[in-house]
DNA sequence: GCGACAG
DNA sequence: ATCTTGTCGC
């Protein structure tokens, strides 16, 4: 699929935290999403290093069939990390390499499913809002610990969920995806609303904690930085 | 001031 | 994120 080129990379933190209030505007917050994709990307990056900048990356993008549920396209790349780990700015650890991943898909999905929040973010512009920004694409994340917020546990069966809510806002959702299991976190990231990215997540996540995409593309990335 | 902190 | 054994349960 077609991306513009990316801008120049930030270095510094608190020049890619501007680069975040910039961007937040650019967010549709308003559509409702699509309500059956034909296709579904699942973004995720392995990493080999302690977080610091240069550490060696594999990032992989798996297009899934939404309806059901198989690999119609996936794509890897692998390089070093342009900026370290640091919470609230995981974006600019991961974008380059995703994009770069996205750019080699044949077709362009209907939908992003990233590891990590998208408006569950102190500046309520996390992984999934950048890159729905960057692609317009219907994004949104799903997360496997909370980041910022409070919520009370959602109930114990497959479906439950609680507000998860920060300042005062809701910024995303507890998701149970099985019985008696941790829940998901689910954020909304672009051109998408809450509701539907949890309907999406349940379709995805049917016999495992996590969606279905999420575990294709963690197990093309880990498998790809062992190889290269 | 102290602790917590997506991956 | 990653480093890692055994153990419990379907």
């Amino acid at each position: 699929m077609r991306i513009a080129p990316l801008p120049a990379w930030p270095a510094a933190a608190a020049e890619a935290a501007a680069v975040q209030d910039r961007m937040r505007p650019l967010l549709d917050l308003a559509s409702p999403g699509p309500q059956e994709p034909r296709t579904v990307a699942g973004l995720d990056v392995t990493y080999a290093g302690d977080g610091g900048a240069g550490d060696r990356l594999a990032a992989a993008a798996v297009v899934l069939d939404f309806a059901t549920l198989e690999v119609v396209a996936e794509s890897v790349v692998t390089g070093a990390s342009p900026f370290p780990y640091v919470p609230g700015l995981f974006a600019f650890r991961e974008v380059p390499a995703l994009v770069e991943a996205l750019r080699r898909l044949p077709a362009a999905p209907d939908l992003l499913v990233c590891d990590g929040h998208g408006l569950a973010h102190p500046r309520r512009f996390g992984l999934a809002c950048h890159l729905g920004v960057l692609t317009g694409l219907p994004a949104f994340g799903v997360a496997k610990t909370a980041f910022v917020g409070a919520h009370e546990p959602p109930g114990p069966r497959r479906g439950d969920a609680s507000a998860l809510v920060d300042g005062g806002e809701t910024v995303g959702r507890a998701l149970r995806t099985r019985d008696g299991v941790k829940p998901v976190f689910v954020s909304v990231g672009h051109r998408i609303d809450l509701d539907t990215a949890c309907r999406h997540t349940l379709a995805l996540a049917r016999e495992y904690r996590l969606p279905e995409t999420t575990r294709r593309a963690d197990r093309l990335s880990r498998d790809a930085l062992g190889a290269g």
